[in-house]
DNA sequence: TCTGGGGTCCTAGGACCC
DNA sequence: TCTGGGGTCCTAGGACCC
C-alpha cells in the first residue's frame, strides 16, 4: 500500500499562514511577473477562476470580489514544503518527494495498522504542526493513491483521506473517476480514450494489453496495470540528479539591447552553474535560447536558440558565462522586442567523471576553490552578493512582483511582528 | 527487372507531470 | 499594457558502422 500526500492549494494556504484573515476568504498566487493566475483557494475556484488563466483576463473578477491576490514568492513555499516533509518523514521510513507539494509515502511496513486512522493523523498532524490542510490518499499503486487522493478531495472532502482498502472501494472510485483525470492521460489521450468508448477509468481497465501497447506505447502499458492494481512505476527513494537543467525568465518590459540581454544570460547561467554544484555535477553542453512575444501580433517575430559544445565537462560559473554569451552572440538579432531567454545545460555527468583534454587551459583546481569560496559567502550573506561582472549590479530586465509577500521564514528582515 | 542484414547512436518531436 | 517555469520518458527515423 502506497499514500499520496498532497498539499491543498499549496502556494495560497502558504500565504494563508502569515495572513489568517484570509481564512475562507478567496486567494489568488499569480506566476513570475504577474502573469496568470498558478493557485487558486477554494473559494477563488468557486468564482470560476480557471489555472493558468492569465491575469487581465480575470481583472474585473479579481476587483468584484475583493479577491486577495499575491505574487509567487518561492523561498516562502520551498521552506515550508520543506517542513512538511520532514514531518510526513517522521511518520514511514521510506518516502519519494514528488513534488513542492506532495510525496508518496511507502506503508508496506504497517500492514497491520488502520491506515485510514494513519492518514487521519497525518493530516492532522500538519495542520497542527505547520498549518497547511492536507489531503491523503491510499491504495495499491502510485495511480491509484493519486486517484484516492483525488477522490478524497472530491467526496470526503471533511475527512480527507481516502483508503481504497478493497475491490469495492477500489471501484467506486474507478467508476467515479474520468479518463481525463487519470495520472498520466492527458489532452491527447483523454481525446482517444473517449473516441473509443472509454469514459471512466472503470471503463479503461478493461481495454486490452494490446490495444493500449499499440496506441499508448509501454507508458500507457503500465499506467493500465497501475490501475489494475499491479504496482509498475519504479519508486524513487532517493532523487536521482538532474539531467537537464534550465533557468528561464519573461522580463517585466520588452527588451531590445544586447547589454541587457548579455546580464540576463550571464545571470540565468550563474543559476543554472550553482544548481549543477548543488547536484555535484558537470555540462559538456550549454543552450541559449531567446524570443520574441508571440502574443504580440504587432510585433516583429523572432526566436531562436545556440547549442555550444564545451571542450571539458564543467560548473564553474565564469567559464560557463563565456561559453553562454558566446552563444548569444550567435543568435542575437537587433531590431526585435525580445520578451523571454533562458539558458539549459544538458549532457550532464558527475563531477568525478570529467574527461580531462591535453590542450586544457583553464586552471580547474583554482576554478573550484574560487566556486567553492563564493557559494560559501552567498550562502552566508544572501543569495548573489557575490557576482561576476557580466551579471550586472543594477537588474534592468527585473520581474514584475507587485504583490510579494515577505520572506517570513527565511530572511531575519522579514519576520513577522506580532502585537500583544 | 534486380540492390543484404543487423546493429548502435543521436535527434527531434510528442506525450505527460507539477 | 498584460499570457509562467521547470522537468521526465518514449518513439521514429536518419546517420553511420561492419
Amino acid at each position: 500500500m502506497y499514500a499520496l500526500v498532497d498539499c491543498n492549494n499549496f502556494y495560497c494556504s502558504c500565504e494563508r499562514l502569515f495572513a489568517p484573515k484570509l481564512e475562507n476568504h478567496p486567494v489568488v498566487v499569480l506566476s513570475n511577473n504577474d502573469g496568470c493566475a498558478i493557485a487558486r483557494s477554494e473559494e477563488a475556484k468557486a468564482l470560476g477562476i480557471q489555472m493558468g488563466t492569465p491575469e487581465y483576463m480575470i481583472r474585473d473578477t479579481l476587483q468584484a470580489h475583493n479577491v486577495k491576490v499575491f505574487s509567487s514568492n518561492y523561498t516562502l513555499y520551498g521552506d515550508i514544503s520543506d517542513r512538511v516533509m520532514r514531518t510526513l518523514e517522521t511518520f514511514v521510513s521510506k518516502m519519494e518527494l514528488y513534488s513542492i507539494d506532495e510525496a508518496f509515502l511507502d506503508m508496506n511496513e504497517m500492514i497491520y495498522q488502520d491506515l485510514l486512522q494513519l492518514g487521519i493523523d497525518i493530516r492532522r498532524t500538519i495542520k497542527k504542526n505547520i498549518g497547511i490542510p492536507v489531503t491523503v490518499g491510499i491504495a495499491n499503486t502510485k495511480t491509484l493513491s493519486k486517484m484516492a487522493n483525488r477522490y478524497a478531495k472530491k467526496i470526503h472532502k471533511d475527512v480527507g483521506v481516502y483508503w481504497a482498502a478493497n475491490k469495492d472501494l477500489t471501484d467506486r472510485m474507478l467508476e467515479f473517476t474520468e479518463v481525463a483525470d487519470i495520472w498520466g492521460i492527458g489532452a491527447q489521450y483523454a481525446k482517444l480514450l473517449t473516441n473509443n468508448g472509454f469514459k471512466t477509468a472503470k471503463d479503461f481497465v478493461q481495454a486490452s494489453d494490446d490495444w493500449v501497447r499499440q496506441h499508448m506505447s509501454v507508458v500507457g502499458l503500465r499506467l493500465l496495470h497501475e490501475l489494475r492494481g499491479q504496482p509498475s512505476i519504479e519508486w524513487e527513494y532517493e532523487a536521482p540528479p538532474k539531467k537537464n537543467i534550465c533557468t528561464s525568465r519573461s522580463f517585466g518590459t520588452l527588451i531590445t539591447d544586447k547589454k541587457t540581454l548579455e546580464q540576463a544570460v550571464a545571470n540565468y547561467t550563474a543559476s543554472c552553474a550553482l544548481k549543477l554544484r548543488n547536484q555535484k555535477s558537470c555540462t559538456r553542453e550549454i543552450q541559449v535560447f531567446l524570443k520574441t512575444n508571440q502574443f504580440r501580433v504587432q510585433d516583429k517575430q523572432y526566436s531562436a536558440g545556440r547549442t555550444v559544445k564545451l571542450p571539458v565537462a564543467t560548473n564553474s560559473t565564469p567559464e560557463l558565462i563565456k561559453y553562454a554569451l558566446k552563444g548569444l552572440n550567435l543568435i542575437y538579432r537587433p531590431g526585435y522586442n525580445y520578451q523571454k531567454c533562458g539558458v539549459i545545460v544538458m549532457d550532464i555527468i558527475p563531477q568525478e567523471q570529467i574527461q580531462y583534454s591535453l590542450f586544457d587551459n583553464e586552471d580547474r583546481k583554482k576554478q573550484k576553490t574560487v566556486s567553492k569560496t563564493l557559494d560559501k559567502i552567498n550562502i552566508a550573506f544572501g543569495k548573489d552578493l557575490v557576482r561576476y561582472a557580466k551579471q550586472g549590479y543594477e537588474k534592468r530586465y527585473k520581474l514584475r512582483a507587485e504583490y510579494l509577500s515577505k520572506r517570513y521564514t527565511t530572511n531575519i528582515d522579514e519576520l513577522p511582528l506580532i502585537k500583544i
